[in-house]
DNA sequence: TTGACAAACGGAGATGTCTCCGCTTAAATA
DNA sequence: TATTTAAGCGGAGACATCTCCGTTTGTCAA
């Protein structure tokens, strides 16, 4: 099941239908062309032939039209932990949540430019929270079943941390600015990333 | 000592630095008023009564402006870290460690607005990493410290979690983003906040 | 005091985000 | 098919950040 549509309402009259497709392909070859961060919806605009006003009837910002273009991209991945998560459910759930973040930083690595675009605060001001992407949602939510799942596995030595704060402070660690700050500023690897998330947050007793 | 001053090299001209004391009241004034959000450059400029050119001049961007004008507060914060780390210095790491992030967090409420300002990403392109900002790399450097001290009072029963780590990832929790997110989304106090950092980071065994 | 010059000024304008609103047009209805 | 109407269009323009550069001015050395 697709967890990442955001299926319009009525369905799309003709010619919004075509411009929806010619913005998509306009924007995805901009992209490729001068990476996602150096590509304005001005030049979106004017690449597929429309007015800024169309464009901003169809996509609020930047992160709106990154995350139709990394849809599918994104469909994928989901599909590939919920697949993960079946074939490895008799595994302790430490070592699923390592390798729901493997699958994630992989992903991450892989869609860096258009992740980064999607968690975009598009304009300074009225910035969405977090809470609102529906990719990190999804993320934070498997987040906590498993960590509740580990702590409930543990003998509790001491109150349990609450599973949703911790899995916040997590989320905000895979984030972009975040994770790029440990790859490009401290020069982790990500691999190193993912072994120090799990020392960080899962401390073995 | 004063860990956040900014001195310039050469003692500025006369006009320059009355142009620097009218952009600090002007800014101070307006900020007061509407709140650190809701004021643009341009308005700072015209309060002022200086080109634009003049106010870039002088502050690269609203973020530099912030910082200036919270550091004396920034610097009493620093002095009461540094009297309360003295006056603490038999007591526990683990203490130690929050009782700073008490001070922080208390030092965050009060100064939210200004502190947020110094934290905006100015430009939504060239932004620089946290790595670039004095305030946050005392801070983390007094967390490696600390971290590092109660790794090595604790029986090392695994791998101990790289320290610098540890340390970049609370910082990322204690951020604007993160750190509103917890208060307004999910509704925790500044307290709770504080208990939950301690037991995320901080498990007992 | 005066002349030279680096420093500072200031505003026009490049570029960007995003909205408003009068005109156009696809498509549901009669 | 003709009519109606809401959805869609597009560009002007409000505002924001930030730069460039010709002009002005403080400062220091002579």
């Amino acid at each position: 099941m697709s967890k990442t549509d955001i299926t319009p309402v009525r369905t799309e009259r003709r010619d919004a239908a075509e411009n929806r497709q010619r913005i998509l392909k306009a924007a995805h070859k901009l992209f490729e062309e001068f990476g996602v961060e150096n590509v304005s919806m001005n030049q979106i605009a004017t690449e597929a032939e429309i007015g800024p006003g169309t464009l901003y009837r169809r996509f609020r910002n930047k992160s709106e039209l990154c995350q139709e273009l990394i849809k599918d991209h994104l469909d994928l991945l989901f599909d590939g932990i919920e697949t993960y998560m079946n074939e490895n459910r008799d595994e302790p759930p430490r070592e699923r949540l390592k390798g729901l973040l493997r699958l994630f930083i992989r992903f991450r690595e892989m869609k860096a430019q258009l992740l980064s675009g999607v968690e975009e605060s598009a304009s300074p001001a009225r910035k969405r929270p977090l809470s609102q992407n529906p990719v990190y949602n999804e993320l934070h939510k498997l987040f906590v079943e498993l960590l509740d799942e580990i702590a409930a596995s543990e003998p509790s030595r001491s109150p349990a941390p609450n599973s949703v704060f911790k899995a916040d402070v997590l989320m905000m660690a895979l984030l972009r600015d975040s994770y790029h700050f440990q790859r490009d500023v401290r020069g982790y690897a990500p691999e190193m990333i993912l072994e120090q998330l799990i020392l960080t947050f899962l401390p073995e007793e």
